[in-house]
RNA sequence: UGGGGCAUUGUGUAAUGGCAGCACAGCAGUCUUUGGAACUGUUAGUCCAGGUUCGAAUCCUGGUGCCCCAGCCA
């Protein structure tokens, strides 16, 4: 995926949705030439899950435009901030796929520039020194109702802002001794814009620029300056920057950048019982709760490369999801189903035992060797080109994509696929029951021997006749040659699906200390979450390592092969802790398994494990929204004193025929009822109506420049008959978009008339029933709402020219 | 209580005034030498109340709820 050009995909990478829209519209109308983009990651910590949806957003929008893409690394604050953060954002996007080309920046490259456009701003006037302490400055900001005040130092001259400034760069002062501020509205109701800080002294070691500087720009200044300076077009970003869009088009105004680019804001998708706070991030590798940034719990992206997860699972969840403009918390089922079926296709079938069993085959004395498939057949039977994989990557035949395996006298199969007293519906190995080694034959459980404490230690079998039933199908592995290894069950690192919103309320005390044991803390504390903290909602089983057998084929096959231990998941060897003498498998992911629902019924109890079916969702409660059903009528607001003048006008439009409700809302509305108080006429009541339901909007707010006049004669013209509602809201509303000409005007070029004679009615009806046979059939069968869908059609056919009441009536009498 | 943003089945999304569709999850079933995969069927939704319109998830009004903003973080 290179920033230019992009052979392999034709196909989009963003599904359509209001971004892509501007782009595409700013494309058509030579806004912009080309698209660039830029993701802005700052390196103080990894790009996790929840960065992926914006970085995909970022890059797609630009692949998918034609355009181009920079990654740039957002260093503007240097504490926190490091070399190995930068490079390891990068590395993991590289991962991905993506690749920006030499289109790399670090914000930290320009704060020469920056700087330089600081003086520019204070020669405009537009920016001063300020010199109160940071309480202050927070006083004299005001609050959401009150206005702030200005310091004492905002009318400070050009020269000594200039002077302070420079002084600044110099190291003259202390930090907090000065900053700057842009000298916007301190009465602002949007709080960004009361002098928002440009610039603040910190004398500290930056990882790139060193000691060179100790003033570094704030990013209301320095991320449009940096958009404008790479030629971005179209910068993208949260919603929680909504506010701050202000003051970049205040920048980009006051310094006259042109062409210049727009931030435009998205939701944030963040993922069920996953944090991406990087604050809590990092307090789990801190406190030691994860063994680091990579433990395969974790939502960061080398993690998930670490688990085992691969970047075409990680851009196919990506690319599934929408835009818009909502924070949104998805289902973790998604992404674990994005894993899966990534890897079902990927990953060769082989058994491995993770908590073994003895059996014995008592009638089995020599060694003998199977060969299995390493595909099932479904999987073969999708493959395009007829081949599959071996583990080592190679593309072969079907046949010869198999491995031989030993089956000895004495095997280890899984602990908890025999049961002395099987719960209901139990298909697997039972005393005197039967049931199928995978490729091997159908056994039969005779005798087992317990030890002391009632384990079963081993179990006696007999190898039946292949026309022998079975009750199902278990793995195994064969004891002389299987190859020991370590396994490490992950499951989520927390049992509930939002740990950080469970800490809504303010950690308080020391109540903290409370012991609690892990599993009664899951259900009554999460509605009630008084002294929430996320870590307090960890799940205790989020690791399990167990000590059984692989194969022998696995051991000698490639150490990065993902493979499918059937019946029990996805794994691969941990890239980190693995060694060829000491083999360590991690499990990427579950099978899914339609048993495991049915706790109830399962005799084995993994109570760490917290079951999909069962765990806690723990959502904040849905607020009593539905409870207020019965809330008293709202409807009464009228009973508010009216001015004279607005009782006038009440009388007036009333008596004009103006329904009631726009009659209310008309006189309240200064402007509205400014532009109708020479209403008059046979038409009042038509053009108060769209006065107030079709141009309601753009009047109310100033900004409409259709006549009253216009309207009127409209309304003659719908009167004489030969145009339709339809059309007249249509012509209205082109209008109303800015143009020159009057509805009337924009009718009679576009030769629009209202279609009204029975024939030719009754021919287009027949087309589009002609169309659509089968939604006659449905009609005909009862489904009376597809009445909407035809006169739909019939409106779309005659170029929404036909009269839809006489379409309504002619379909029914035609549809029968 | 100032300003801004948002609201479609359990979850994520589509429908740009004309059949409320799709995916995941759920449920039921088929198939299966993986309780996997695949396949079939199915439950369930336009925040509420008015208005405009032949017709509203979509346009207008009012209400409700959630999120963001008062860092010298980004």
């Amino acid at each position: 995926m290179t920033s230019e050009g992009h052979p392999e995909h034709s196909a989009r990478l963003l599904a359509p949705n209001f971004i892509t829209e501007t782009i595409e519209r700013d494309l058509k109308t030579g806004r912009y030439s080309q698209i660039v983009t830029r993701f802005p990651p700052e390196p103080n910590g990894y790009l996790h899950l929840g960065h992926v949806f914006a970085c995909s957003l970022d890059f797609g929008a630009a692949l998918d435009s034609g355009g181009r893409y920079h990654l740039r690394l957002d260093d503007t604050n240097p504490e926190g901030e490091s070399m190995e953060y930068a490079q390891g954002i990068q590395d993991d996007l590289h991962w991905l796929g993506w690749d920006w080309g030499e289109h790399l920046y670090y914000a930290s490259d320009y704060f020469e520039q920056y700087y330089q456009y600081a003086e520019k701003l204070i020669q405009l006037g537009a920016a001063y020194i300020d010199s109160v302490p940071g309480d202050e400055m927070r006083r004299l900001r005001g609050t959401a109702t009150v206005a702030g005040t200005p310091s004492e130092y905002r009318d400070r001259s050009v020269a000594e802002n200039l002077d302070l400034l420079r002084r600044m760069r110099a190291g003259e002062f202390a930090e907090g001794a000065h900053v700057l501020r842009a000298k916007i509205d301190l009465g602002n109701p949007n709080m960004k814009l009361r002098d928002p800080v440009l610039y603040r002294i910190l004398h500290a070691e930056h990882y790139r620029s060193g000691a060179k500087w100790c003033i570094y720009p704030m990013y209301d200044f320095q991320h449009p300056l940096q958009d404008a300076l790479e030629g971005v077009t179209h910068s993208m970003c949260s919603l929680e920057f909504t506010d701050n869009r202000a003051i970049y088009d205040w920048l980009m105004e006051t310094l006259g950048f042109f062409p210049r680019p727009h931030q435009y804001e998205f939701g944030r998708r963040s993922l069920e019982y996953t944090i991406v706070s990087n604050r809590k991030l990092r307090r789990l590798v801190q406190e030691g709760v994860v063994t680091g940034w990579d433990d395969p719990r974790m939502p960061t992206l080398r993690a998930q490369r670490r688990l085992g997860v691969t970047p075409e699972a990680v851009l196919t969840f990506a690319a599934g999801m929408g835009v818009n403009k909502t924070n949104r918390t998805v289902d973790i089922a998604v992404y674990e189903n994005a894993v899966r079926g990534d890897l079902n296709f990927r990953a060769p079938r082989v058994m491995a035992v993770l908590e073994p069993l003895r059996l014995v085959i008592e009638n089995l004395d020599e060694t003998r060797e199977v060969q299995l498939s390493y595909w099932p057949h479904d999987v073969v039977d999708a493959s395009a080109d007829g081949l599959v994989a071996l583990p080592g990557g190679e593309r072969v035949t079907p046949e010869l994509a198999t491995r031989a395996v030993p089956l000895g006298r004495e095997l280890y199969i899984e602990r908890e696929d025999f049961a002395v007293t099987p719960p209901r519906g139990f298909k697997r190995l039972t005393p005197g029951g039967r049931v199928r080694l995978r490729g091997a034959g159908i056994i039969e459980a005779g005798r087992f021997e317990m030890d002391e404490a009632g384990q079963v230690q081993t179990v006696y079998a007999t190898l039946q006749p292949d026309s022998a039933k079975a009750s199902g199908v278990i793995h195994w592995v064969d004891a002389a040659s299987a190859v020991p290894a370590e396994f490490r069950l992950y499951d989520r690192l927390f049992s509930v699906a939002n740990p950080e919103g469970q800490e809504n309320i303010e950690e308080i005390g020391d109540a903290d200390e409370v012991e609690r044991d892990a599993v009664e803390q899951t259900v009554e504390e999460t509605q009630n979450p008084v002294n929430a903290d996320f870590l307090r909602f960890l799940n205790p089983g989020s690791l399990r390592v167990t000590h059984g057998f692989v194969e022998r084929s696995v051991a000698q096959g490639p150490a990065d092969t993902r493979y499918q231990f059937e019946r029990q998941g996805y794994f691969w060897q941990d890239p980190v802790d693995s060694r060829p003498d000491a083999l360590i498998f991690g499990r990427i992911i579950t099978l899914r398994d339609a048993w495991a629902g049915r706790a109830g019924e399962k005799a084995t109890t993994e109570k760490a494990t917290p079951e999909r079916a069962t765990t806690e969702k723990a959502t904040p409660e849905k607020p009593a929204a539905r409870a207020t059903k019965e809330k008293p009528a709202v409807t009464a607001p009228a009973a508010q004193t009216l001015t004279p003048q607005q009782s006038a006008d009440v009388a007036r439009l009333t008596a004009l025929g103006v329904a009631r409700g726009e009659v209310s809302l008309i006189v309240t509305d200064p402007r509205l009822s400014a532009y109708l108080a020479e209403l008059t006429g046979p038409y009042a009541a038509v053009v108060a109506g769209w006065a107030v339901n079709d141009l309601g909007g753009s009047v109310r707010e100033g900004h409409n420049t259709l006549p009253l006049s216009d309207l009127t004669e409209l309304a003659e013209l719908l009167a004489g008959g030969s145009i339709s509602t339809r059309i007249a809201r249509e012509a209205l509303a082109e209008a109303s978009g800015g143009g020159q000409e009057t509805p009337v005007q924009i009718i009679g070029r576009l030769g629009l008339r209202v279609v009204s004679g029975s024939a030719e009615l009754e021919r287009l009806i027949g087309a589009v029933m002609d169309a659509n046979p089968g939604k006659v059939a449905e009609y005909r069968a009862g489904k009376k709402g597809l009445s909407g869908f035809f006169t739909g059609q019939v409106m779309k056919a005659s170029g929404g020219q036909a009269d839809p009441q006489k379409v309504a009536q002619l379909l029914e009498k035609l549809l029968g």
